[in-house]
DNA sequence: GATGAATGAGAATTCATTCAT
DNA sequence: CATGAATGAATTCTCATTCAT
């Protein structure tokens, strides 16, 4: 097993390894993504894995790690260069459906692993967006942007819109992306802005 | 192989075990539900479920349409009692969750099904439920009720809202449904309807 | 998986895999008796085993149990037979000898198990032996029969004494357990009896 | 391949891996004593160890002869010091059991290979052991300290009784090794001197 | 019709060993 | 000399399916 302090080659291979192992989960499903057909796409031993991550649940943990990360970069900036909740909002369900288009693989592995691991320790990740975005909707009711809803069940009905985004995709790889990013960020302004 | 005119007792059986894979899937989880498992919970042999079914991919076939015809039966005729496009969304809202008030487990088992089988035969199954949904859309855009959305990613957006609750409902089994079904009624009837 | 009351043939095959186990135990040791060679060597599909036992602790278990009836059913009653300390002694280690004539095989894979799972359920199995032991030397020192010696002690160097033997023939299958058993019981009778 | 006169460097080098290899062996015992975790404990790689002795069988080889010759260098200087066979044999006992005390890892490891390498070069190291052993028996009937038993099997109860005792403080590292001395001493010294 | 024992492929993982750096 | 990443075979175990009874 790597020591703590990886060295520059083992890097490079974890990070190789990951980008199979999303390939693998976005392309074969997470059943079909086994060790050994990881390992065929990275075009080595199945043993490597083990050496590298100690066993398929932190070469998993590895993988969400990675993907969260390339997604609070890319969604973060900008939901907090808003001013309003109204735009944090709109910038929040824009940014998430930006990082499908320049990152589908990595969101479909991800959400492969999330939708599989049902008692896994990922379930936690949805409890962590859910909150996450009952920040900003807690911020326009502060404000008064928004209307006087139901935080949690607004939240479910936003993520829930947004998560089945990639799977529809799965199905209907062609389908364009920015009709949906406009029809989206709509229905939840009308949803949540006060009323007149 | 039975022959295709099924007798009683061999209907029967079909039933039993249907009953007991919808249980294994929504207690288990997709990935643990195994023939030999759903066979125990049965109790019966692993054999008959290969003899009635032909295979476990015929099982889940069958779980699936008893499970569609359940929701069909109970959510349909609500729908079209309805008189104008928007009491019908309201009403395919609220039937499909008094659906999982009703059916959880085998709601859950259906979803447990959908989201693993990833390109088995159920992807045509999101996609009718999204062709019907938009029958409603366009029902109410027809008669000016309804505002100039897309329908596809109307479509998208209200499924992935409600398809979100089972999920959500596996780790947080007590969350009120009720206030979750006002919300997102409310939402969608602000989401769809023609400004003023 | 078997239900608990086993039919018939399932318990032919049981009996067949234990024999087969103790055989490979014997011949092969403990470290090279892999589920795989005890199935080549029973002409079945190493998943049988798991199917009849449901794992290899579940096997080794097995073994150890039918053994050990085995061994109590041949010595207890030679031992009860005894009306004084001394001659139990002598029975029991008569009768301990006498077990590795009649069953060398399953005398062998028993102490293999033994010996090689270290922090295993089996230490407690010697323990069990001591203890045991310990009554008979307990019993000879109550009667008078037997000097003032640590029981703890003397059960060690007359298990040790005893265990030595079955190490000893697998290296020298033909050494004369006769003379052997003389010579144990004379030791252990002047080593345990009252100076006159 | 080092050539086989050893630099200064080289033998420390086997020396110190030598030393962690029996601190793994006592300590994990033989099954989990990998190559991998000898050089982890030992800080060093994996293919050092390989490098230095060719093999695990080269450097358990390695391990046996240190330990032989650590127990022998204690040993064979106590009981030749001894004027009669019977004051031999007792100091043969108390210098393993005062073996054990000073050096228990370096025993525990050596038991380790000794009972795991069935059909390995050890049961050698245990024929010598008995041929040894004889040699003082041998002595006290030549004398006529000693009655007129069977030396092998006398040699096969006296290192049994010892051999036990090692395994024994697996299970009960606290137990009194001086009580345990003193009771083997004595027993055989009752089993092997002429009755008056 | 029903049984349940048997199959054999595939899963994750560990191991001693090798070899380019 | 030393490294440590890579290998590939071996391990235990699970699974859907088959078939003699």
């Amino acid at each position: 097993m790597p020591s703590e302090s990886r060295t520059f080659i083992e890097e490079a291979r974890r990070a190789q390894i990951i980008d199979c192992a999303i390939d693998a989960l976005a392309t074969l499903g997470y059943q079909q993504a086994s060790m050994t057909k990881i390992a065929k796409l990275a075009k080595i031993s199945p043993g490597v894995i083990s050496y590298h991550f100690g066993g398929k649940d932190e070469l998993i943990k590895a993988v969400v790690t990675h993907v969260v990360e390339l997604a609070v970069g890319l969604m973060v900036p900008r939901i907090m260069a808003q001013t309003t909740a109204a735009a944090a909002l709109t910038a929040y369900i824009e940014s998430n459906l930006e990082f499908m288009r320049l990152h589908r693989n990595p969101l479909i592995a991800l959400v492969e692993v999330i939708l599989h691991d049902r008692d896994g320790p990922y379930s936690g990740q949805q409890e962590t967006a859910l909150t996450d975005l009952e920040k900003v909707l807690d911020w326009g009711q502060q404000t008064g942007e928004f209307r006087d809803f139901d935080q949690r069940s607004m939240a479910i009905a936003i993520r829930g819109a947004i998560d089945a985004v990639p799977t529809y995709l799965i199905s209907n790889p062609d389908y364009d992306l920015g009709a949906l990013t406009t029809e989206l960020t709509t229905i939840f302004s009308l949803a949540t802005r006060r009323p007149a």
